[in-house]
DNA sequence: TGTAAAAATGTAAGCGTTTACATAATTTGG
DNA sequence: CCAAATTATGTAAACGCTTACATTTTTACA
């Protein structure tokens, strides 16, 4: 059993009201009785009972972020940037992610809003009806992490997915001289993967490289995928000089496939990537990439997450798009 | 404001006691009642407090897993296999890691000590007094996730550094024909490290190849460290032909200044790495190294805790050592 | 020194549950 | 049909803390 603030008070001959208000620092509670009730909860290794505080309080200080399960390559630094500005604040993090053993995030986003959490941020790959119903009907805020919301009501923070394409395939062209540029596809499901694609076509146009759909191939965001696509596009007649692969892990397919004909990156064939995984800097030759912030991602969805914390109710949802970079490697 | 009992209560014309019975499935209200009193709570959207809940029944059904801030590569598995298990009972997990904002674990060990959790899962590169104070002073059960743990009192879960590391340099010798086979040590205070370094001696004893120091290279776990050890041993007069890094990232770095020196993957020199982190399924030619069952840690860890909770006290502690597996990759 | 204002402390209610104990309603069997 | 046993429900305390309000103590100043 625990020492309760019901114990220091007996030792200190004061109330338990004298006790919670000196721990708490409250003004008008004399410096010496305070000095005194300090030192003796010290001594009497006393830690206050975040539960029952919360149950006055109405507010836990933890805030949760939920994590999809496929591809965690990036979750560290999310969690990192989140923590980060969670600390600063005085707010703790509660991490979960779906897994294979439960099939979706109802049961997290049910557990954390049971007073668990005072809100969530709530990283989603795609966005089906039965999710997007839960949000609506979940009490605490909630920030999504994700390319595209088309939830206007909930706050958003994501990458700019159609910039970093469009940029990547625009430095392919104008700085590289490349115009015969392929593309793997990501899930269609998935928002990121469809302005991904958004973007490398508007760059084309942009630049009067008409789009050969021949070079528009479906990928799945997995190496396996990758390898698949990198086959069809190395078995085409009129091959592409350049895969764009609109994730790196994709990437990292095509290098096996193209190291497995003997084919050397980038002479032969050139390819590059999106995410800029941790991955992506051992490939040999290094993979030119788009660099995706994610320590920032998690900082701003955690700054917006807090500010409406804060100042709840008062603040309309926010959908904030960070701005991708450029990593430019040897795969080019 | 949400939903509480009382209100269910009065809407069914019964006490908070009953309403409280009802949806606890307790055997003693009437099945009519039951199902009246749940219905109007589905109706109601009632959710029920979890912070109340735990105030009075002193247990959260809550695991936390500290993880410190170096090499994230395998927490997600960790987490993983900690998860499955905690679901699988019922439990819920909290993950919460160390980083530069802040520098011990005590920060998160005290708050998770707050009647935040039911216990912890910690997992530590190198304990210190200060934090071994630490664990000894808090009270919930803790389960420590580390090569080797000289705290005989607090149940841990590793894996058999000496034997993984052993292993891999008998295979050297034995399968591979090597016998001039360098190390780069991990760093001192961290205790995988150590016995890593310890097998790897004892394999080359029991093969009766005499321990040359020169080649036995300082290293601290990340790339850099990898590379300048690389450069080290490949400028000695003496080469070895191998190098056993003591983790995986050394051996990434390895490969880079192999690459730049113009020199090739085994023929030149072989590489061997610990740990098989994603990553080195990448590394090209593929990196042999020393599995590591990270999945099966965090599972381990997890029934351990768990069992130390349902069976509070009555289990001594225990020390559970995991035995590692060798992949065999291109690289030697 | 007396009194009003200010400062310090105490009292008690309340946060949303659970649960021991008390009471009421129902069933059982002689 | 009534008492005893059983079943269902209610009452109220408890979990550990915060805080509005009441009360006491100290301070300031005429």
């Amino acid at each position: 059993m625990s020492i309760t603030i019901k114990e220091i008070a007996e030792k200190a001959n004061v109330s338990i009201a004298t006790v919670s208000r000196a721990l708490n620092d409250n003004p008008n509670v004399k410096e010496s009785t305070k000095e005194l009730i300090r030192n003796l909860a010290q001594e009497m290794n006393y830690s206050p009972n975040f539960v029952a505080r919360t149950l006055v309080k109405k507010k836990t200080n933890v805030i949760g972020i939920i994590l999809p399960e496929v591809g965690g390559e990036f979750f560290p630094e999310i969690i990192k940037g989140v923590d980060e500005v969670a600390y600063q604040n005085e707010y703790h993090v509660f991490v979960a992610s779906s897994h294979s053993e439960r099939n979706t995030v109802e049961s997290i986003l049910g557990f954390m809003s049971k007073s668990m959490v005072d809100g969530v941020i709530l990283m989603l790959p795609s966005i089906t009806d039965h999710i997007r119903n839960l949000i609506k009907r979940t009490r605490i805020p909630i920030v999504l992490i994700n390319g595209y919301s088309k939830m206007e009501e909930v706050s958003s923070v994501g990458i700019d997915n159609f910039q970093g394409a469009y940029t990547m395939t625009n430095f392919l062209i104008q700085n590289k001289g490349y115009d015969k540029i392929s593309f793997i596809k990501g899930p269609d499901i998935n928002s990121d993967a469809k302005l991904r694609l958004k973007g490398y076509k508007a760059a084309l146009e942009d630049n009067k490289i008409p789009i050969n759909h021949e070079w528009i191939v479906d990928g799945d965001f997995t190496i396996k995928g990758g390898e698949l696509a990198a086959s069809r596009l190395l078995s085409l007649i009129n091959k592409p000089s350049v895969i764009f692969a609109a994730n790196d892990m994709m990437a990292a397919g095509c290098y096996r496939v193209i190291d497995q004909l003997g084919l050397t990156i980038p002479d032969d064939i050139a390819v590059v990537g999106f995410d800029h995984i941790p991955m992506s800097e051992f490939l040999n030759p290094k993979l030119t990439t788009v660099h995706v912030p994610t320590d920032e991602i998690g900082r701003k969805a955690a700054k917006l997450l807090l500010d409406i914390l804060e100042n709840s109710e008062t603040t309309k949802p926010q959908h904030i798009k960070i701005t991708t970079g450029l990593i430019v490697g040897k795969s080019c």
